[in-house]
DNA sequence: AACAAAATCCCGCGATATGGGATTATGATG
DNA sequence: CATCATAATCCCATATCGCGGGATTTTGTT
């Protein structure tokens, strides 16, 4: 299996630092005959996943647009989430995110604001590391024993860096504490002046699927607001994880 | 070529009325062999262009959220179009939509709406007729005469049922004289109750790429209040054009 | 019309995509 | 834990086609 990973390898390249692509360096990155890419780039671009931008240059193309409004519309935790979502931002000034995992990190996958509308630079469609923001951590602190010890080993220094633990006993002593508080407080971590407020969605097969969180626009919040912040959320968390769980039976 | 048309085929099955498919159901819609089919959702799904959703069954996946929003951070266009459009519902209560071409549809590439929210089934990522509708029509007048050739003869019955002629020599007449207002208003032809206007959008080689418009929530607006509307949205869209022409040639 | 660059076509052979059977992994149940 | 059914992966030889550099055509600019 070689041309169609080829091919795809195209789309990898696109990333919000390099959102245009000129024929020879796709073929320079890719090591691509030219006929070779001139063929995936025209399958590619018929396909509507690339668009010309000009000058030989090709850009991520419509079909991209219309496939996440898809998503957007028919995605099932999405659907059952943002009803809450615009209640919680009806009462509380702040951006409330819908957060799932994506390879190694966190993808945010649903957004809703309040009319007083402030700067985040975490939005819809926006990765983030998985070890930094309530968001994040309220997904970290449910994975799976295995996996946490696979990441772990994988990048003991970023663990370290983001404060989470020197070990893997101490990293799972603390996740362990944050669990028990059910949900996560955090100060800019991701956004500078902010503070975020998380807690975990589960999947029908109770693994942790998602985070719920809103994004308030300040810090030092006092302590009786984030603890009716926080039950709000993980409330509403524990909803989507019902809504989740009893869609799945309703289909089986 | 035909394996990776046959990948890009699986995406293709997805859509707002078939968001989920089971492996059989895809297996026997593209009449692909098991093994095959396996291996291209296995493809599809560590790049993340599908997910998991169960039961054997798939949806369309994160990575297109992803690159969803790096269309949305960094398209040329949209980014040139936004704050204008951001302006224009400052002053409109209504949705503001930047819309382009998208095979023999109209593509809604960007949205941005008043804080009166109103039900519009018009959104970002939704395709719409060529034919209806005042972001669709101000695309359609400026169509190249082969194209425009080309389009008509391929479906006269829906120039005719759309009210545009039942001949090409009507339907040019009716585009030049659409043209010549500049803008284009309808009444409920996409929507009901409500009033698009809309103006042509055109790239830096001249042709027409794409249509700034706004849906109004309301029909029977007062012909004063439409001439003022019409010439704001044809302003922006003349700035965008400009910004577009000027944008290429610093590029080079 | 001239010219340069972009895009498409050509072609034969080596690479690999194919698909049905075999095997393994997974999840549910008792 | 054992059993069983189903989902997913592996296997393999052969049929198919993907490859890429040169040739040719198309496109855009002057």
């Amino acid at each position: 299996m070689q041309s169609n990973e080829r091919m795809l390898a195209v789309l990898d390249l696109f990333d919000l630092d390099h959102p245009e692509w000129r024929f020879e360096d796709i073929a320079a990155r890719l090591s691509c005959g030219r006929s070779t890419l001139y063929r995936y780039i025209k399958l590619l671009t018929d396909a509507g996943f690339l668009a010309p931008a000009g000058d030989s240059s090709y850009r991520l193309g419509p079909r991209i647009i219309e496939m996440d409004h898809q998503i957007r519309v028919t995605d099932p935790l999405i659907r059952r989430a943002k009803p809450l979502m615009s209640e919680i931002i009806r009462d509380e000034a702040g951006i409330c995110l819908l957060c799932r995992r994506y390879r190694d990190r966190v993808l945010c996958v649903h957004e809703e604001s309040s009319t007083t509308r402030f700067l985040s630079n975490y939005e819809r469609g926006r990765a983030r590391p998985l070890l930094r923001g309530a968001a994040s951590l309220a997904i970290l602190m449910h994975f799976p024993a295995h996996r946490l010890s696979r990441l772990f080993n994988r990048m003991p220094d970023e663990f370290a860096g983001a404060g989470l633990g020197d070990t893997l006993p101490d990293l799972r002593a603390r996740l362990k504490a944050m669990r028990q508080g059910g949900w996560v407080v955090t100060e800019s971590q991701v956004t500078e002046g902010v503070t975020g407020v998380a807690a975990p969605v589960f999947g029908a097969d109770g693994e942790i699927l998602a985070s719920l969180s809103i994004t308030l626009p300040e810090t030092g919040v006092p302590p009786a607001r984030l603890q009716a912040v926080g039950k709000r959320i993980l409330f509403c968390a524990r909803v989507v994880t019902a809504a989740s769980q009893q869609g799945d039976a309703e289909e089986k």
